[in-house]
DNA sequence: GTTGTTTGTGAAACCACTTACATAGATTTT
DNA sequence: AAAATCTATGTAAGTGGTTTCACAAACAAC
């Protein structure tokens, strides 16, 4: 299929100069006379010259890609996420390789030492879930840190050469449920799944928003879904079946848009008014905000400056440069049609 | 940061065995003692030792990585095939190099290099969109195809050493509008957008069941949307000004779910019934679909299939197999709540 | 007109691994 | 028992680059 490839001794021939001034020309070595340059330029222009990345690999000791992984690559958020992550990184001359681990630990640790085996420059985790409870489970983390720079996209870990970047996931919520809480609507009911490590955080929030305004929070106040991902009927079950049993609510924030579009079925289910009987907000500002049927208030991670961020934090560690460990951007809520105006 | 790498070498003193023996065990080769292959594993094991994957490359030519690429990498469809192809990758040894090119022939030109400079062993092209009307822009996909198998998925090229997987978009679509026109509905348009090549084949199956139907096409039937992605109220602003023109309609079969949530906004807006007033077909089945109110009536096209096919027909390509250049599936239409039962 | 400093270039070592070829010993064949 | 074959292993030449070091030529300083 492909005959013997162009090398750089082939150009050094052609050019009548040595390999070592090839390889200067290559990486835009200071010390070459304009002269040499071009002879060297047009020689590879000629000749269609690509230089082999693996031999050059193999003396950089990198091929400028960083290692992306996610739990699920087709999650509306996290797709999001590795978009913008992969244009910037190409932007800045990386490539991206995609690791989706899903949720276990034993894939994600297999994942790492992959990346790490294929040289990546650094490691970015898109999404909450990669940090776990249990400190030791978080090992792979420190492991692969000690190679290489690991960046986490929405999760918090302190540790050498991990960096984080985050929404401030509990002050958003915070602000949500005080916001319903200021209309009047205090029967709200938080809406959550196990998919999350930012979860957590959400729930924290929505805790103190409710102890803040002095109301008494009652156990069937917070629901959690534990099921497989993305189950739309399920949730919309689960709602119903919660309802059934009696407790009322007014109000419903999710750590999640799918989880809010279950809200909205679950109303058209039992025929309450949005928002006036049952005000609805979503997590992520996702397409699906806008594209359900009324459209969906959902509070707004800024995930393409989280990602900026992350992206410059990145490169300036590569770049040799102290950079924060921490940072961490305000979330915003967008108020469309579930929630009073 | 890190010392001085465990390599080859250091596995042979340690096992005292010669570096080419400690190649042999790290390559499965045949002509090797159990015994000394015992000898040689402990010792890896021992020193922690992996591979350089540079070196490697360099000598085997190969890294096991395959180059995909795709407009938009967080588009809902788009987003699912590339989750499933890198699954099926992985379970087969490969890695996946991601390219997001968006729609420009010059990006693509250039990821296309660039997936090549990397030496990636094969490139999948994730969509419909990168053939090109004009035949002379689908030169880069000849070139590529030159150098590694190419793969495309949902859209047809051909061409030496390029492989292509589709779904039957026309079928898919004739049957839709047939089924539509049994049940009485006559006065069905058809919504679509430029992102998508297999929109045409979409297109001729509409056109071909109306005139199979007897049903004479008035041009009006046929509504084009060219503007950003995932746009919905500058789509739904669109069917509005059509129908407010006096174009009436009865169904909507639209050539993406995006679009279909689109039509379904309008129905509310204009106070129609759905399915009785309007009837809504999307395709891709995607999450929106299951997500809308009422829940969408959507054409899969089997992409987990697709993907699974495309996996397979790429490993036997490049295990030196002859495969069938075109692989064609026939698509469902999934029934929900905005088609007559 | 020597000495000291740049500047441009080449030779050769190195990166870590694969593999063709050679070879010694074991096994089979005749 | 000699010849032929096979098996396991080592030697060394590759893979295509980068980079250190040395060195000659050009230029400035004294």
């Amino acid at each position: 299929m492909k005959g013997r490839a162009v090398t750089i001794y082939d150009i050094s021939k052609q050019a009548g100069v040595s390999i070592a001034t090839v390889s200067r020309v290559l990486n835009g070595s200071e010390n070459v006379s304009e002269a040499t340059r071009q002879k060297v330029l047009t020689a590879m222009e000629e000749s269609g010259y690509t230089p082999n990345a693996f031999a050059r690999g193999l003396g950089l000791n990198t091929m400028k890609t960083i290692g992306i992984m996610a739990a699920d690559s087709s999650d509306l958020y996290l797709a999001k996420g590795i978009y913008y992550l992969e244009q910037l990184l190409r932007n800045e001359g990386y490539d991206c390789l995609l690791c989706c681990t899903g949720y276990t630990l034993s894939n994600r640790i297999a994942s790492m030492n992959l990346l790490l085996t294929k040289k990546v420059d650094g490691i970015i985790l898109v999404g909450s879930n990669f940090i776990y409870e249990n400190e030791e489970d978080n090992k792979y983390i420190y492991d692969a840190a000690a190679q290489v720079p690991v960046m986490l996209l929405n999760a918090a870990l302190d540790a050498p050469n991990v960096y984080c970047i985050t929404s401030d996931d509990y002050t958003s919520v915070f602000n949500a449920t005080t916001k319903l809480i200021e209309q009047g609507i205090c029967e709200v009911l938080y809406l959550y799944n196990s998919h999350s490590y930012s979860g957590k955080r959400k729930e924290a929030g929505f805790r103190d928003a409710m102890k803040n305004a002095g109301i008494k929070l009652k156990e069937d106040s917070l629901l959690f879904y534990k099921g497989p991902r993305e189950d739309v009927s399920a949730v919309t079950a689960l709602l119903e079946s919660h309802w059934d049993k009696g407790h009322r609510f007014k109000a419903v924030i999710a750590s999640d848009d799918t989880l809010a579009i279950s809200a909205l079925k679950f109303a058209y289910r039992k025929d309450l008014r949005i928002p006036e009987d049952l005000a609805v907000i979503g997590y992520n500002n996702s397409l699906l905000a806008e594209c359900a049927t009324p459209e969906l208030s959902s509070i707004d991670n800024r995930l393409e400056t989280l990602c900026q961020t992350l992206t410059s934090t990145l490169m300036g560690v590569l770049g040799g440069n102290e950079m924060p460990k921490q940072t961490v951007f305000a979330g915003e809520l967008i108020c469309r049609a579930t929630t009073p105006a």
